[in-house]
RNA sequence: GCGAAAGUAGCUCAGUUGGUAGAGCAUAACCUUGCCAAGGUUAGGGUCGCGGGUUCGAGUCCCGUCUUUCGCUCCA
C-alpha cells in the first residue's frame, strides 16, 4: 500500500511537471478539489473524448449526439430528485465523529419528553385503578406539566426553525435542550450545515427578478428533456440512443485523489431507450459493450472488473460499476444503469407534456425505458496516466520513465529531432515538420543530446521519434524510434506520412471494441 | 466535517540550540560530442503557503488561516 500511494504520488508530480495537470488557481493557493489541463493534458483528454464519441455515434448507427446547455429549468431538478434528496440539515458529534440529522435529533428528543409523560401517566394509572383520572392527572401534576411545557415549546421552536431554514437556531434548539449524541453520550457538537450537492445561481439581472438557478449535477436531464425532440427531428426509431459530453458541477462534501473526485468535472453520457420490458437484454449489452471499450486501450484486461450495484438508487431496477484498479485501489470509472422508465415519466409529470413513443411495432404509445452509460472523463484521463506510467529499469541499470498511452491517445505523436542542430540538418527536420503538421500533433527538439530528447519524449507519451541523420540529406531516409521498445528502423522520409498515419490511426482502436 | 501529518526553486528534498536561504535534477544561452539521460562555461528562478504574535533578529518558537495527503464520514 505505501509503495502504491509512492506511485501515486510520483503520478500527480508527473502530471504537474510535464504540463498534463495543474492545480486551479495555484498562485492564489489553490482552489480545493478544482484543477485544470494543461498543454498535454488537453490534448489527451481531447482524444479520450474523440475516442467515446466517435465509438457511439461512428459504430452504433442509432445513436446520435447533443450538446445541451449547463444551465436548465430548476424544476427539471425537481423532476430528476436532486433538490429534495440531498437537502438535509446535518451536524457531527466531535467526539464520536458521527454525523447525524439535526432535524432528527430534535425529534427524537420531542418524542423522549413524550414518553416521560407517558410513563407518569402510566405509573399514576397502576397505583390509583379505577379511581384515576387521568385528564385531571395531566392538568395537575408537575412532571407532567413540566415535560409537556417542554415538549410544546421545543416543538414550535423547531417548527419555527426549520420554517425559515435557520441552521444557527437548530444547532442551538440541541443546545439549549442538551441533547446529547447517542453513542459518545457527549454534547460536543459542530455546526449544523445543509449539504445541498448543487451548486446553485441566479439568472437575471435585477436582484428581485432573478431566478435561483442550478448548475446541472449531471449531463443525463439534458438528454431526457431533449427525448422528443431528438426522436422526432432524426426520425429516430426505438431502440436509440442520445450520447453528450459535457461539464457536470458537484458540491463534494469531501473531494479528494487528484482529479478522481472533483467539484467541476466532466461526462461523457449516453442514454439508451428501449421498450419496457427489453430493458435487461440491452443493460447486459452495453454492460459488455462499455467493458470491450475499456479493454480495447491494452492497459491489461486484469485492471478492469465490474461491481454490481446490491443496493439500487430510487430510479433503477439494474446498476453496475467498470472499475479501474487506480494506485488506490479498484476504483469506480463507469457506470451503467437501468434507469427505467423513471426519469421521462417524472419530466411527464412535472412538466405536463406527454412524453411517449409510438411503437409501429407494437402499434401503442409507452414511455420508453432508459439504459444509462455514464463515464467520467477525468476519471478516464486518470486511470489511463494510472496505467500507463512505467519506471523502467534498462539493461544498464538506468531508469527509465515512460508514459505508454496509447497512439491514438497520445498527446505528441511525433517528435522530430535532427541529429545535430548543423550541418543543414535541423533543415532538412524543418522540412519535414512542414510536411507532418497539418496531419499529426508534431514536436520539433534540437536541444540536448538525442538520448536526452528521447527520454524527454517518453514521458509526455509520444510513441514515435524520427531522427535526421547526415545519411538522411543523401538517401531521404530517416530512423523511425518506437517509444515502447525503444528500436529503430530505417524508412523513407516520403513514406513518413502514412506509416504513421497508421500507428496513431483512431480507426486502428475502434475496429477492436 | 472530525482527527493526524505536511507545505522551502518547475520537480525531489536539506537547512544545526532562532542570526536575513542551499543541493541534485529540470530550464535558458554558448562551446563540444553525436542514436538512447547525467561533458564544459554561464545565466535565470525563492518576500521559505498566507496573516498575526514573541524576539534586537523567525524558514526555525507560538496562534490563526489556506492548501495538500492519509484515516473516518459522505457519495443519485
Amino acid at each position: 500500500m505505501a509503495q502504491q500511494e509512492d506511485v501515486f504520488k510520483k503520478l500527480v508530480s508527473h502530471c504537474k511537471e510535464y504540463g498534463f495537470v495543474f492545480p486551479s488557481s495555484e498562485i492564489y493557493d489553490g482552489l480545493g478539489a478544482v484543477y485544470d489541463y494543461g498543454q498535454y493534458g488537453v490534448e489527451l483528454k481531447n482524444n479520450i473524448k474523440k475516442y467515446w464519441w466517435d465509438s457511439m455515434t461512428l459504430l452504433n448507427e442509432n445513436v446520435v449526439g447533443i450538446d445541451s446547455a449547463i444551465f436548465m429549468h430548476p424544476t427539471i431538478w425537481k423532476a430528476s430528485g436532486h433538490v429534495d434528496a440531498f437537502n438535509d440539515p446535518l451536524i457531527d458529534n466531535k467526539d464520536s465523529k458521527t454525523r447525524y440529522r439535526a432535524d432528527v435529533l430534535i425529534e427524537e428528543q420531542i418524542a423522549k419528553y413524550e414518553d416521560k409523560v407517558n410513563k407518569e401517566v402510566e405509573k399514576a394509572a397502576k397505583k390509583f385503578g379505577d379511581a384515576f383520572d387521568e385528564q385531571k392527572f395531566r392538568e395537575t401534576n408537575p412532571r407532567v406539566l413540566e415535560n409537556e411545557t417542554k415538549k410544546e415549546e421545543l416543538h414550535s421552536r423547531f417548527a419555527k426553525a426549520l420554517n425559515d431554514s435557520n441552521l444557527e437556531e437548530l444547532r442551538q434548539i440541541i443546545i439549549d435542550y442538551e441533547i446529547v449524541c447517542p453513542i459518545s453520550g457527549t454534547r460536543n457538537w459542530t455546526e449544523v450545515r445543509q449539504f445541498n450537492l448543487m451548486f446553485s445561481t441566479e439568472m437575471g439581472s435585477t436582484a428581485d427578478g432573478a431566478t435561483k438557478i442550478y448548475l446541472r449535477p449531471e449531463t443525463a436531464q439534458g438528454i431526457f428533456v431533449n427525448f422528443l425532440n431528438v426522436q422526432k427531428s432524426g426520425r429516430m426509431k426505438i431502440p436509440f440512443g442520445i450520447a453528450q459530453i459535457g461539464k457536470a458541477f458537484r458540491n463534494e462534501i469531501v473531494a479528494r485523489q487528484f482529479i478522481f473526485r472533483m467539484r467541476e468535472f466532466e461526462q461523457m453520457e449516453m442514454q439508451f431507450f428501449v421498450r419496457p420490458g427489453e430493458e435487461l437484454e440491452w443493460f447486459a449489452k452495453w454492460k459488455d459493450a462499455r467493458m470491450k471499450w475499456h479493454k480495447a486501450l491494452g492497459l491489461g484486461n486484469e485492471k478492469y472488473r465490474y461491481h454490481d450495484h446490491d443496493k439500487l438508487a430510487h430510479y433503477a431496477n439494474a446498476a453496475t460499476d467498470i472499475e479501474f484498479h487506480m494506485p488506490f485501489g479498484f476504483k469506480e470509472v463507469e457506470g451503467i444503469h437501468s434507469r427505467t422508465d423513471f426519469d421521462l415519466s417524472s419530466h411527464e409529470k412535472y412538466s405536463g407534456k406527454k412524453i411517449q413513443y409510438f411503437d409501429p411495432d407494437l402499434n401503442k404509445s409507452y414511455v420508453p425505458y432508459v439504459i444509462e452509460t455514464s463515464i467520467g472523463v477525468d476519471r478516464m484521463f486518470l486511470s489511463l496516466m494510472a496505467g500507463c506510467y512505467c519506471e523502467e529499469t534498462l539493461p544498464d541499470g538506468e531508469v527509465r520513465v515512460v508514459l505508454r498511452l496509447p497512439a491514438a491517445l497520445a498527446p505528441v505523436k511525433l517528435a522530430v529531432l535532427p541529429l545535430v542542430k548543423k550541418d543543414g540538418l535541423p533543415e532538412k527536420a524543418r522540412e519535414i515538420m512542414d510536411k507532418l503538421k497539418f496531419n499529426f500533433n508534431c514536436q520539433y527538439d534540437e536541444k540536448d543530446s538525442i538520448g536526452r530528447r528521447y527520454r524527454r519524449q517518453d514521458a509526455i507519451g509520444t510513441p514515435y521519434c524520427i531522427t535526421i541523420d547526415h545519411d538522411s540529406l543523401n538517401d531521404n531516409c530517416v530512423t523511425i524510434r518506437y517509444r515502447d521498445t525503444m528500436e529503430q528502423d530505417r524508412v523513407k522520409i516520403s513514406d513518413l506520412e502514412n506509416i504513421i498515419a497508421d500507428k496513431v490511426s483512431m480507426k486502428n482502436l475502434l475496429k477492436q471494441i
